[in-house]
DNA sequence: CGTCTATTTGAATGTACTCAAAAGCGGTGG
DNA sequence: CCACCGCTTTTGAGTACATTCAAATAGACG
């Protein structure tokens, strides 16, 4: 098991002992997944949270109506979107998806908080993740009400650069919070502006 | 200064000893707001999160062209929505105005920082509130584009019950995501029916 | 190849916005 | 105490951004 990505992530954080490592190795769980597997399905009550080692996934939630509204994708060194898989209701509404070929490393629920109690400073890397998110998410937020939908893809080109290709454009424009048919409208509309 | 509201919400999560309560007490601030007074101000980098003691509170986020974008608001109890106090960047891009008249408890930065360090027990408190946080966050983004905007507003009144009469209505209508004049009408449509 | 899903395109529709102006409300000072 | 001032809320007309519905086209997979 490669957990090279994700030992450099957390010690951008924290720093790690030997003793920490292996705990975090001997918990770990090396899942390979396939183009449009499901990782973590809506409505399971098994709840891990997924660190990328290769290729890309998609976390969405699904709606009363059966529509999938995209909360995040992940590539390689990224944690997938599913932090309700960590709270302490039995099922999660949200789905990860795998995009392409790649690896998951998956914490299961019960060893992330073993990993808590028995080594206090990881509470530390955890509580710089979701601040983070926090803060990225109320931005993404606000980004909705205030920008025009043309911008909005623009920025989000911007802000993961080099990953679109791999993201099925039914995705993205629910990421962005618009219909497949815009998102199409929008793409044309972008590369013919001369006329 | 009375500790009394914050202790409870803290022992929610942790136990704390006597020495926690004290180091605590000794670097909070008690912050009086009269209606209308700008605690946290955007662009300032002097920065602190709020804890709310008494009366109301609004954190909105100032864009580019000038306008304002709830993020949150809080009543006794809460912490105000400022997360982004606590980050790294000098100056925060939200603003936190009180609603009538109230108190803050003020946790400097600094101070949160220094309680992190010698207190890691309080990351565990920390991380918590911000996975939590995070995960309603998540799912209010995937609100604002699945339901229309006068099921917002009923969901909104249901899920802080008593708390509009505190509350501008063109606060709420951007923390709804919409326009003051559009959730007038909303509330008009509301209140006739019947014909 | 044939099937299934994703993407594109078009027309009609709608939800919510902009702009403009009037009415309401609260606070302040004369 | 009341009149005035500024800000919030309401109302209306016109508009626009984005959706829904429907159908054609393109791609992916077995």
């Amino acid at each position: 098991m490669d957990t090279q990505l994700l030992l450099a992530h957390i010690r951008q954080f924290i720093e790690l002992t030997e003793e920490e490592v292996e705990f975090l190795e001997g918990v770990l769980i090396a899942r390979p997944f396939k183009p449009g597997e499901l990782i973590v399905r809506s409505g399971e009550p098994a709840r891990h949270l997924g660190f990328v080692n290769a290729g890309h996934t998609v976390t969405y939630y699904t709606d009363p109506q059966g529509d999938d509204h995209v909360i995040r994708f992940a590539a390689p060194g990224w944690w997938t979107g599913d932090t309700h898989s960590l709270g302490l209701t039995p099922v999660t509404p949200f789905t990860t998806k795998g995009l392409g070929d790649g690896e998951l490393l998956l914490l299961p629920r019960l060893a992330h908080q073993h990993l808590l109690e028995r080594y206090l400073k990881f509470e530390r890397y955890f509580r710089q993740l979701f601040q983070t998110a926090l803060v990225r998410q109320q931005l993404r937020f606000v980004e909705n009400h205030s920008v025009p939908a043309v911008q909005r893809y623009l920025n989000f080109q911007a802000a993961f650069p080099g990953m679109e290709p791999y993201l099925p454009q039914k995705y993205v424009a629910s990421y962005l919070g618009i219909t497949p048919e815009f998102l199409s409208k929008v793409r044309r509309g972008l590369a013919l502006p001369p006329p």
